[in-house]
DNA sequence: TATGAATGAGTCTTCATTCAT
DNA sequence: AATGAATGAAGACTCATTCAT
């Protein structure tokens, strides 16, 4: 066994420093950008040592790729695994404006992330493999709980794709942006409409 | 302590250096990030010194922003100045197919700039003040070209936003991910017939 | 970006550490010149790394003015804080003979020191701000001293300045110039004299 | 006859041109200091090109070598080669004070020159032989002048040597120190007084 | 002669990572 | 396990000097 080996933490107190590694460094990077921020900044902020880092995680690259994993439902579109069972197929519209306001919600905490991360995503390999399944089991998951609600659209997978988008563009307009010219509630209901008109 | 004024270059030949510079600079940031490349690597691609960057740029992050400036129109969405007058109310899913369709050509040569540009929108101000104003044009130039070709939607603001996010989210699609469960031309029909649901 | 403390050392063996770049690091900038010492030579000089200079110090800059801080009795003309009490207003030449000898064996140390530093204070808001307020506690010591000692002539604060540039220049001749037309002990002579002829 | 020789400028426009670069360049240099203007400055404020500058200079320390020997005379003690014959030996200190008024004029010219040229010549061999072979001369002149006037004091090396130096003082303390504490007019009175006591 | 664009070695500084304790 | 001091490679930027025109 090597003596570098990055160690898994087993007891209780390490794993709360690991987490807290994870959460205050991805926290970190969100806020500042991953080049802005350096691995003194992350310890600090977690409490630890700079040292201490480097015996749970391979590098700097590695707490992020931990935190994208960890608040990827946050960050990204939710892979819904756990989906709310509430749905009927008439209430289409109020099924995904709940979705968007608890979207909207993650986002408000995640900031940057995601646009920080979609960049990351061209130009570092393991970032780009992670999103790039997470996306698709996403689409996937709805997919198939569209279909298993009932709704056999004809393309039904560029449908939730583009849904996906027009909610991902939503959220960032709302929790970002704020344009003084748009007014978001209309423009939500817009979007439900528009959701609502692509999948029925 | 130096004066270090940045010279705009005069003679043709100076020109054309600048101009190497910030397109195969830009092109470098584009293609490997912003961090990941360095004023040698830049110098090196434009076929030129290092020092002879700094009489035409203030610093690496000038680059940056000169190539936003300069390859706005094919990173973003295009502000749509000299637009097409080939527009007909009869024809506006063709008219939307043309826009995509060169929107993607431009994408290609863009690569990665859009969301490496968008990432640095949260980190710095310089690139947020251009994106916004330029976002700000773009969706107007269109509200008003619509409404002078007597398209008097309500909420056209919104419903134009919404459909460049559309607009954008695809070309992305189309250009990067290569999901292969996905049929791209499908795709872009269902963008097309959502864009005309949402304006008439 | 980052916050890059500035470390005050706790432990034993980093005030050392700290000590020695401050030491040697100032010893070669005296020598050689600010400009001409780089922060490499300065680590190597000490004996340690590059970086860790950036620990203790803000930037090179820092290591000149805490030199010159804690070097200053050694470069300028002492403030007398501890001053001998041997003092008796019949023996008042003895009592700057050696404070002189004490000052030359101090110049010896300080090497080219004093006139680098002196031409620093011109372009340099925080030696100059440093050098002035220990110029003005030298003077006003001395000459509070003194009229402790029941001396009470006329314009005593100019009768200082003046007596202590006699001191700065022979200490320079005496260290430096080794002009060999001139008679050292007959200068200090001189000097002593004239001192005394003042101060009476 | 190699190509890059420094030529000595044989048109009437040509010494014009290397003279401004000698009188704004070391102007430049004795107001911010030598490390702290740069080639590029010393030709623009000469109204220059760069690359000119090499064609009569061999390089950057040649401008302020020059510099210094043209004005040597303003920078230090003059050597009174061209001394005005009023004196008398009762008029003494008249003579020293129209003496120290125009070097206090000079001064205030040549503002920081005095001190960055003696940091240099330290570090500078060719500039401090120049100045210790002017220091020489300038003393030896104004020993003669006086044994010519008739003055035989013993010691007349040592005591001209400590003069200077307390006329050189003096004009630092009026020109650039403003000290509030001090009386300049008083101690302009105690300068003189003194020198005549010692040359007497 | 003269220009000023171009060069590239050299400098300060940062920071991911390692190591002594 | 933990600390935080230490390392040193790498990067942005400057500027004396040269060169093409």
């Amino acid at each position: 066994m090597g003596e570098n080996e990055i160690k898994e933490p087993i007891q209780k107190r390490s794993i709360e420093k690991k987490d807290k590694i994870i959460r205050y460094g991805f926290d970190l990077i969100c806020e500042k950008g991953y080049y802005n921020t350096n691995t003194a900044e992350i310890a600090k902020a977690a409490g630890v040592s700079t040292g201490i880092v480097y015996r749970y995680f391979k590098d700097k690259h590695d707490i992020l790729l931990e935190g994208i994993r960890l608040y990827a439902d946050s960050i990204f579109f939710p892979t819904l695994n756990n989906i709310d069972d509430e749905f009927q197929k008439t209430n289409l519209k109020e099924f995904f404006r709940s979705m968007i306001n608890e979207f909207i919600e993650n986002h408000k905490l995640s900031l940057v992330a995601h646009e920080e991360i979609m960049a990351m995503v061209h130009s570092d390999k393991e970032i780009a493999d992670f999103y790039h399944q997470y996306e698709l089991n996403s689409t996937k998951n709805i997919v198939e709980f569209l279909q298993n609600k009932g709704i056999n659209k004809k393309n039904l997978t560029e449908v939730v794709h583009i849904s996906m988008g027009l909610v991902d563009n939503l959220c960032h307009e709302v929790v970002y942006h704020k344009h003084n010219n748009i007014d978001y509630n209309n423009m939500i209901e817009l979007v439900l409409d528009t959701i609502v008109h692509l999948i029925q």
